[in-house]
RNA sequence: GGGUCAUUAGCUCAAUCGGUAGAGCAGUGGAUUCUUAAUCCAUUGGCUGAAGGUUCAAGUCCUUCAUGACCCA
C-alpha cells in the first residue's frame, strides 16, 4: 500500500490515495520488524513486575509528583556511587524531550533519563524503534536532574507494548467532546482529570458500601430482568426470552424484590442497582443508570433522614480526602442540618416569594386549590398547564409543587450567611402520587415520605414502606386504571408481592438515590456522560 | 419535540467580501542529547461530516440529512 506519486496532469483517483491515518499507522507497524531484530516481540508478555517493584514504582511517581522539596534529597547523576537502589518505572510514553521520557502512570506521571551510552545496543534499537504512547519499562537509580526534578537514570530500558494509532496532541489533548465519549480509553489515557473524576466515582461507590456494611446491612443482588414491570413509574425495556417464549422488561427499580426479602428475614438489605429507563438521554438522564436502594425494619422515614445526613457527609469526606480539587467551587453546602419541609410548606413559601396569595386552608380545600390553579394557567407553558388538569386535589399539590416550589428550591432554603443553598428534604407527599409508600397515621391524606433536593437537583427519594396489603392492592389497582388511562409509566399489578405482604413485612423504611447524579453532585460535573464510562451514543454513521 | 452553534490533516485550530486550503503538534530524514509544550534544518500528509443546489468559481451562500454540544419545553 505504498503511496504512489502522480504526475501532474495525471488525475487523482480515490484507490491511489492512502489515507493520511492508515500511513501513520504503517509507519508503527513497521517498526515491529525493528523490535524484533532488537530481540523483542511488539507485544511481548514477558514483563512482570512483582509487588515490590509495582510499590517502588508507584512510591518513586508519588514522590516525583509531590513537594518540590523532598525530591532535593536525590543525589544527581554525577554523585551517583554505583550502589544506588534500581528503582523500575514502566507505564505509557506521553512526551519525549531531549534524552528524556515522560511516562504516564495511574498515579502521575514521572520521567525516565535515557542515554544511549548507558544502555546495550539491543536497548539502543529498541528505543530508537518507540512511538508517542508505546509501552515501556526502565531501571535505575532515582535522580534529581539539573533543574531539580525527579528522574529515573535509565540503566534498562526495554519495550512492553506497542501502540498502533497515534495519540491526541500532547498538549490539547483529546478535546473533541463526541470522540472522548466514544473513544473513552482514549479520553482517560490523554485527558488526567478525566480520569480522575472516575476514580472519584469508585471512590464514592466503596464509601457507599463501608457505611452500609458498616451498619450490618447485608449486600444483595435481584432480578434485572423482570416480568411484571414496578417499583417506579417509569418506561421500560422490552426484551425476550427464548426457550420461556416469555416477555420480559429490564428492571426500572429493584425495590420490590428487595422488599420481598425483609419479608423473608433480611432486616437490613441495600443493593447498588443498575436500572433501565426507555427515555431520552440529555446533561441527566442515560437510560441505564446506577441507584442505591436500602430498606431497614424497625424504622421510618424520619430517621432514613437522619440516616442521609451522616451517608451524604461521610461520602462527602471521602471525595475531599482524595480529590479536594473536584469540591471547589460548590454551590451547595451539606455542612449544616438540612432544611425538613413539608410539601405543602414549599408550595407556600413559594407562592409568597412570587407574589401570589395562598394559604394552607386554600390548598387543602380542592375548589379553592383548583381556582388558585385556574389563576396560575394563563402564564404557564403547555406542559405545565396539562400537569395542571389533575384528576385528584393530591395530584393538584404535587403539581403546584413541581411548577412554583421545585424551581425555588435553591433561594428559598439557604444556609445562615446565604452563602450556599440547604439540601431539602421534602415531606408529606400526596398518596395519589406515591403508590408504594405508608400513609400517615393522623392525616391519611398524605404519606411518610421524603425527596431529598440538594443544588435544586432529585438525590434520593425514601418513605415508610406500605406494608397492609389489602392497602396495596387498592394502590396497584390504581396503577391499572392509570394504564388504562395511557399512562405508560404506570405500574402492573404484581400479585406475587402482595402475597409476600400477606405473610407479613415487617414495618420498614426504605430509601433509593440515584448514584451517578450523586458522583455529578459530589465531584462538581455538568452532565451525567461525565460521570458514566461509557454514556449511550448512537452509533455513528458508516 | 423546538431553537442556536459546531463538524477543515492523526490531534488542536486558521482561512478577509465567494477567488490557488494553511499553521502548530504528531510522523519521516538529519543535527543535538539535563529536557519541562525540548530545540534547529528539511519534508510527507486534505474528496473541507454526507447528498443535492446557486455560481465562471463554494470550506465560505441555499436545501436536506447525519452526529454532537448548549439552551428552551
Amino acid at each position: 500500500m505504498s503511496r504512489r506519486r502522480l504526475g501532474t496532469d495525471e488525475r487523482p483517483e480515490a484507490e491511489d490515495t492512502v489515507a493520511s491515518e492508515e500511513e501513520l499507522q504503517e509507519t508503527r507497524r513497521n517498526k515491529i520488524g525493528a523490535l524484533k531484530e532488537a530481540g523483542t516481540l511488539g507485544f511481548p508478555n514477558q514483563f512482570r513486575p512483582t509487588e515490590a517493584m509495582s510499590d517502588a514504582r508507584r512510591a518513586f511517581v508519588e514522590l516525583a509528583c509531590g513537594d518540590p522539596e523532598e525530591v532535593q534529597v536525590l543525589p544527581e547523576e554525577s554523585d551517583l556511587g554505583g550502589d544506588e537502589e534500581s528503582i523500575p518505572l514502566f507505564g505509557r510514553v506521553v512526551a519525549k524531550r531531549g534524552p528524556f521520557l515522560v511516562i504516564r502512570t495511574p498515579f502521575g506521571d514521572a520521567q525516565a533519563l535515557v542515554r544511549k551510552d548507558k544502555l546495550t545496543e539491543e536497548e539502543q534499537a529498541q528505543l530508537k524503534a518507540m512511538d508517542l504512547s508505546d509501552h515501556v519499562f526502565v531501571t535505575g537509580p532515582a535522580i534529581k536532574t539539573r533543574t531539580g526534578a525527579a528522574a529515573i537514570s535509565a540503566r534498562t530500558y526495554g519495550h512492553v507494548g506497542k501502540s498502533i494509532a497515534p495519540p491526541p496532541a500532547k498538549w490539547h489533548g483529546l478535546k473533541d467532546v463526541e470522540k472522548r465519549y466514544r473513544e473513552r480509553y482514549v479520553d482517560l489515557f490523554s485527558n488526567p482529570d478525566v480520569a480522575k473524576v472516575f476514580r472519584a466515582r469508585t471512590a464514592i461507590v466503596s464509601a457507599l458500601r463501608a457505611f452500609f456494611d458498616r451498619m450490618d446491612f447485608m449486600e444483595v443482588e435481584t432480578p434485572t430482568l423482570h416480568s411484571v414491570r414496578g417499583g417506579a413509574t417509569a418506561r421500560p425495556f422490552n426484551t425476550h426470552h427464548n426457550t420461556l417464549d416469555l416477555p420480559l422488561y429490564l428492571r426500572v427499580a429493584p425495590e420490590l424484590y428487595l422488599k420481598r426479602l425483609l419479608v423473608g428475614g433480611f432486616d437490613r438489605v441495600y443493593e447498588i442497582a443498575r436500572c433501565f429507563r426507555n427515555e431520552g438521554v440529555s446533561t441527566r438522564h442515560n437510560p441505564e443508570f446506577s441507584m442505591i436502594e436500602f430498606y431497614m425494619a424497625y424504622a421510618t422515614y424520619e430517621e432514613i433522614m437522619d440516616l442521609t445526613e451522616e451517608l451524604l457527609r461521610e461520602l462527602d469526606t471521602a471525595v475531599r480526602k482524595r480529590f479536594p480539587e473536584l469540591t471547589e467551587e460548590r454551590t451547595f453546602s451539606l455542612e449544616t442540618a438540612f432544611a425538613r419541609v413539608p410539601m405543602r410548606q414549599v408550595i407556600l413559601d413559594a407562592a409568597k416569594d412570587a407574589g401570589h396569595a395562598l394559604s394552607l386552608a386554600d390548598l387543602d380545600d380542592e375548589a379553592k386549590a383548583r381556582a388558585f390553579a385556574d389563576s396560575l394557567r394563563p402564564t404557564l407553558p403547555p406542559p405545565e398547564q396539562k400537569l395542571l388538569d389533575a384528576p385528584t386535589l393530591g395530584h393538584l399539590i404535587f403539581a403546584l409543587y413541581e411548577i412554583l416550589g421545585e424551581p425555588r428550591l435553591t433561594k428559598l432554603y439557604r444556609t445562615e450567611d446565604d452563602s450556599a443553598s440547604l439540601p431539602v428534604f421534602v415531606t408529606e407527599y400526596p398518596f395519589e402520587v406515591s403508590p408504594l409508600a405508608r400513609k400517615n397515621d393522623e392525616d391519611p391524606r398524605f404519606v411518610d415520605r421524603f425527596e431529598l433536593f440538594i443544588d435544586g437537583r432529585e438525590i434520593a427519594n425514601a418513605f415508610s414502606e406500605l406494608n397492609d396489603p389489602d392497602d396495596q392492592a387498592d394502590r396497584f389497582r390504581a396503577q391499572l386504571e392509570a394504564k388504562a388511562r395511557g399512562d405508560e409509566e404506570a405500574m402492573e399489578f404484581d400479585s406475587d408481592y402482595i402475597n409476600a405482604l400477606m405473610h407479613g413485612m415487617p414495618p420498614a423504611a426504605g430509601f433509593g438515590m440515584g448514584v451517578d447524579r450523586l458522583v455529578m453532585l459530589l465531584t462538581g460535573q455538568a452532565s451525567i456522560r461525565d460521570v458514566l464510562l461509557f454514556p449511550l451514543l448512537r452509533p455513528e454513521a458508516s
